[in-house]
DNA sequence: TAACAGATGACCAGCGCTGTCATTTCTATA
DNA sequence: TATAGAAATGACAGCGCTGGTCATCTGTTA
């Protein structure tokens, strides 16, 4: 019923400081001794009291996630990663929905951390990408992780979780590339994030390779919605030299570029293929189902909790604590681009 | 910098356990005493300790809510509601996604209470639409509202905030007959959500109320999906009498049906008109706009929340605790049924 | 095999608060 | 005015855990 540290203690044969001593992965725990205690605290599902732990040592174990973004699949797949990983480790997740664009929005994510005693924050875009909430972060000393786009791991972000946009973007270009097509279109999003920008970047750096330079007429701005799906297919099917094939900058953005194309009788993929991003839910369901890129946003989730406790957790061993985590998200080749039937 | 009930205690000349009676607002505090504690706690801007609270005493100072649903904008909305409600209570939420099918989901929500020393549980469907949970729940007399689909409050459904699916399904019918529409035709969501019998219900109240027999061939079983509405507006434009309007049960068929009509090139609204229900986000991306009913989910959820506390309490007063919420989807008019060009 | 380092346990205090029960203070009544 | 009885308040233990301090035990090395 209620498990307390007795019972794994007394389940594991050990004393209840030892169990202490696991639970905090303080050194100077022999390997086999850190098993059995591991071994009963699975068998009995024990959980530490989390308000008892609180009490007692000075330090917290609650990590907050703040987020300010429109995309509910994004943030609901990012809240799972983060329950899974503070499940593990005995952790709580205050989950913080925000204005990003607040004016003190500094403040309040301050106050948020010392009214809450957090161990910790997990940032997503655009928190991750704004360098005055990590500069106040890093100030009052709290924790803290970013999930960003970028390809390089580097000492400056040591507190990173990258998604490698720009490989993922080459990679669609150049399953474009392979099926033939040479006139290939990009459409933008937001010019802010920097996520659009990575793959701009990968779809450039792939049509180079292949010695094409890239049409500046067929590089389209925009945002991350539908309707600019939908004027970017039609301002660039309205060109004299129209693309084969469009590559937009998420999935969003493609249904509404497939939408255009559909209002105008193109065929798809025949007389014009169309790439997304993202894999959001609706992508399968739009007609022909997009080619996408899979971004395994739980498991990106659940590495940025690890990296955060490996952090946050004193004593943890320092060996590990610097392998930055790249995510590269997969080519999901669907009917918009290939043709199947 | 860090205040405790002991600097409240004697900045206000009394004992620590009469600042723990202000504080719980427990009876037998005479108002003088009362006022002195109150003025104290102002002056200090004493915050209590969540987690010492928590430890001293077994109640605790959360609540949970599960969920199983694949609309992520549902669920992010729920959250946000709770999270407002708790936030002003001073209480905690604990997210919990799960697997409402898995065969001892029961005993996994009665863990999950148990093991977390929840106050109480906020249950969407399907949840709130599950017997043996509600049961599990009452047995281990923990308090839980429901949110689920209804219109007429009553003694048994003491601890539910209803969402009147009916009405605003009537009225969303009635806006179609004063379009002018007889032949109005209508695809169902899943059979086992009892929002999409609601919803039903009200279509054919209101069909009824015109003197309009609904024509069986017009009722499309189907489930909550895009594919649905895709297969549904196919199969009821290939009718000999083809229907001149179509509600379907909530957005996502509607985008299908929206979808089918296209293919067949068949005119939005000129030609058939299209109303949804959820007013989701991409009800306003589609093209054109779908005409949908608005369900005020966060409004919803903090309520439920409040009513969660209220029940929550003790010592509260128990006057304002039964009235029930019911809170009536509004009609959205948008473009596909009204001809605005 | 001595000598030492590393691993573990026993024990205690105390985190900030609440529950229980004893004590004090007030109120109503004869 | 005395006094039972209720109301208000306080003293104290303890929630489950951690941190610290030693004492003990085990394993390793020369």
């Amino acid at each position: 019923m209620k498990v307390t540290i007795n019972d794994v203690a007394s389940h594991a044969g050990v004393s209840i400081k030892t169990v202490s001593r696991v639970m905090n992965n303080e050194p100077s725990v022999r390997k086999d001794t850190y098993d059995k205690v591991m071994a009963a605290i699975t068998a009995l599902q024990y959980q530490p009291n989390a308000a008892a732990r609180n009490l007692a040592s000075s330090r917290s174990f609650s990590i907050g996630y703040i987020y300010d973004n429109p995309n509910a699949y994004y943030v609901i797949d990012m809240q799972r990663g983060l329950l899974d990983a503070c499940r593990k480790h005995g952790y709580e997740l205050l989950i913080h929905p925000t204005n990003a664009k607040s004016p003190d929005i500094v403040q309040e994510v301050i106050d948020l951390v010392q009214q809450s005693r957090l161990a910790g924050l997990v940032l997503t875009p655009p928190f991750s990408e704004m360098p005055h909430i990590a500069e106040a972060l890093e100030k009052i000393g709290v924790h803290f992780v970013r999930i960003i786009s970028g390809s390089t791991p580097s000492p400056k972000l040591s507190n990173c979780v990258l998604v490698d946009d720009f490989t993922a973007a080459f990679k669609i270009t150049n399953h474009l590339l392979e099926l033939g097509h040479t006139d290939i279109a990009f459409l933008c999003g937001d010019e802010e994030h920097s996520s659009s920008g990575e793959r701009l970047a990968g779809y450039q750096a792939a049509l180079t390779k292949r010695g094409i330079t890239p049409n500046p007429k067929f590089i389209v701005p925009g945002s991350y919605s539908f309707e600019s799906g939908v004027k970017g297919a039609k301002q660039l099917m309205n060109l004299s030299k129209k693309p084969s094939a469009i590559f937009a900058c998420n999935d969003e953005i493609a249904a509404g570029a497939l939408f255009s194309a559909r209002l105008m009788n193109i065929a798809i993929p025949q007389q014009l293929a169309i790439a997304g991003f993202e894999n959001s839910p609706f992508s399968r369901q739009t007609w022909p189902p997009l080619t996408t890129a899979h971004q395994p946003n739980v498991t990106i989730a659940q590495q940025a909790a690890e990296l955060l406790f490996r952090h946050a957790k004193p004593n943890a061993s320092k060996m590990l604590a610097d392998k930055q985590p790249v995510f590269i998200p997969e080519l999901l080749v669907r009917e918009s681009t290939a043709v199947n039937d």
